[in-house]
DNA sequence: AGCTCTGTTCAG
DNA sequence: CTGAACAGAGC
């Protein structure tokens, strides 16, 4: 998919200036987000755009990155560790009645050395959970299993843990809209960046950003998200530190961004999600915010304006929807700070987030000159 | 059908 | 003057 994208986004480019360039990879985010359901959305991503300008560089880039590597070698599993999910279902199976004494009981040592030597395959446990109940008489081991497993994975897997604090954050309210598809995509890019983005922040503060976002208005919606920019500001390397910027960078995430951005998908299947994200439980990393986003993606006052094809893509940091991917990428850019379009007159330095009014900076400012040449 | 690019327009 | 969003055109 990544490849697709990524050749479809260049390919696409016309002018391909060297603002172009660097252009180009940022938008990839959203789109990712949108379309990458299972891994490395911002991954690739990342991946891609690191060489490029560091100017560019969005702060949730960066963030992504940062998080990644932090988590980096986690990351991988933690997709893996979404197989635990099911090991959570499991776990509630068993705290809503399935008898965990009975079986758990007796084979703790064994089945306990065994769940640790299977923790690789947590999805099997499940599905051998069907076949077991058709084993009869093999059932209380994998059972047993499957139980201590969860707790032995969940104690040994710090990730198991650390999903309860997200349980519910502002991601629900800012990301709700979009991530159905874009949370799912990435539960480990989307959910990533979107998550430390707002972790980067204090809950608080991040909820109040997500709040304030539906109703956003143009000027509202960058100030809140802004805020954490306005330390980097546009300034290249600020990036870097400017961790609040989730958006997409998503998509960008996209934002999103995504954004992508996270992220940004929406069209999402609203019913669908939600049956993921009925555990509130621990869910790792991606799922925990997915759930809430997907609830709030299917009522989202925003979408609910519009005919739901319209905005499909929805900015993680601020919530704003809007109709095309292209249009949420450059609005990421606010969130970012991202300038990629530089004056290219000799004495003036000035970058635009935005082509056109770089165009029309030249136009203005520097007409005379132009005309002149 | 969807996306990007460009130009226009609104708002501060 | 600039940022940001929208709409149209083209691919």
């Amino acid at each position: 998919m990544a490849m697709h994208l990524a050749s479809m986004v260049h390919g696409s480019g016309r002018e391909r200036d060297a603002h172009d360039h660097h252009y180009q990879h940022q938008p990839q985010q959203p789109l990712q987000q949108t379309h990458y359901y299972h891994q490395q959305p911002q991954r690739s991503y990342a991946a891609s755009h690191p060489a490029h300008f560091s100017t560019h560089i969005p702060p949730q880039h960066a963030d992504y990155q940062y998080q990644r590597h932090p988590q980096s070698p986690p990351s991988p599993p933690v997709e893996e560790q979404k197989p635990s999910l099911p090991s959570i279902s499991s776990l509630l199976h068993i705290a809503d009645g399935d008898k965990p004494a009975h079986e758990t009981v007796g084979q703790s040592p064994k089945s306990q050395s065994q769940s640790q030597s299977q923790h690789p395959s947590p999805r099997l446990r499940q599905e051998q959970q069907p076949g077991i109940s058709s084993m009869a008489g093999a059932k209380q081991q994998p059972e047993s299993r499957s139980e201590q497993q969860f707790s032995s994975t969940i104690v040994s897997h710090p990730r198991m843990t650390l999903p309860p604090t997200p349980p519910m954050h502002p991601d629900s309210v800012v990301d709700g809209n979009q991530s159905p598809s874009s949370t799912s995509t990435h539960s480990g890019a989307g959910s990533y960046y979107l998550g430390q983005s707002l972790n980067n922040m204090e809950p608080h503060q991040q909820r109040q950003i997500g709040a304030p976002l539906g109703p956003v208005k143009r000027t509202s919606i960058p100030q809140s998200s802004m805020s954490p920019y306005s330390t980097s500001s546009y300034a290249p390397s600020p990036y870097t530190s400017s961790p609040g910027a989730a958006s997409a960078a998503s998509f960008y995430s996209p934002e999103p961004h995504p954004y992508q951005m996270g992220m940004y998908g929406q069209r999402s299947l609203p019913s669908n999600f939600q049956p993921q994200m009925p555990l509130p439980v621990p869910t790792p990393s991606g799922n925990g915010s997915n759930p809430w986003q997907h609830h709030h993606y299917i009522s989202t006052s925003s979408q609910s304006a519009f005919p739901q094809s319209q905005d499909r893509y929805i900015c993680s940091t601020c919530n704003k929807a809007f109709s095309r991917p292209s249009s949420l990428r450059i609005h990421s850019h606010s969130h970012t700070g991202e300038k990629p379009y530089k004056c290219p007159q000799p004495g003036c330095g000035k970058a635009f987030s935005v082509r056109s009014n770089m165009k029309r900076h030249e136009r203005g400012c520097h007409a005379s000159t132009t005309l002149t040449t």
